[in-house]
DNA sequence: GGAATATATGTCAATGCGTTCATATTTCTT
DNA sequence: AAGAAATATGAACGCATTGACATATATTCC
């Protein structure tokens, strides 16, 4: 029911040593989770294309503005988005590149 | 409350013909959700180094066989694995390499 | 200072997801 | 054919996440 059976034993050591940290596997899964809902994956495609303010984006996606705070909090505390103050408007931004990187694989992918 | 105030017109008929369709975006957060879970991300991360069959999957990560299986099922439709079957043991492996690029990008993400 | 605008936050209901237990299915062995 | 091994499936429980409403905070304008 639950024999190791075919992995050598290279491998397997091989595998055990190599296999992520609980640290690093939560942070990738933070990372990922970015990417794993369709109201912020619409928010990063939009930001893709044009830095925005909270308004903007909400009206410009169909979205109420505190769900878009929300989430824009979210991407904040991932790293996704950074924003800038202007008055009493607030402009958000994709911070890193890599962001839209991950969306075209994810593109990619669906291609296949 | 809620005005959409300083896009510019080209801006924001660009955004609004280039947003992704209701489908598209539920595929994309179907492929992202692949990498939002611990349990999976350590799962891929050792199909990453050898093509392995359950019971060694769970061996090796310490998983519940259930777990496993499950996750699998749903890596399997997902098109993120596939498997082959020999006899009663059945061996999974990654089925597309965007996968891997994918999970290095998130490593690179944490390295920024 | 007071009203109005832009954004954020707290709370809560609803939904979705992951794990586990029990059990089913498939295949091999003798 | 029976039992054992490997894997899959179904149901249920617990927990996290999402989005909506109401409200708070911050900033500008008059």
């Amino acid at each position: 029911m639950e024999n190791a059976l075919l992995l050598d034993k290279r491998t397997q050591n091989l595998v055990e040593n190599c296999i992520l940290s609980d640290e690093i596997l939560s942070e990738l899964t933070f990372f990922f989770t970015i990417f794993s809902d369709k109201t912020r994956l619409k928010m990063l495609s939009a930001l893709a294309i044009s830095r925005m303010c909270v308004s903007d984006l909400a009206g410009v996606l169909s979205l109420n503005q505190t769900t878009v705070s929300h989430q824009l909090r979210l991407l904040k505390n991932l790293g996704a988005v950074d924003y800038e103050r202007n008055g009493k408007v607030i402009t958000y931004f994709l911070k890193d590149e890599l962001i839209g990187d991950v969306l075209l694989k994810g593109m990619e992918f669906l291609g296949t």
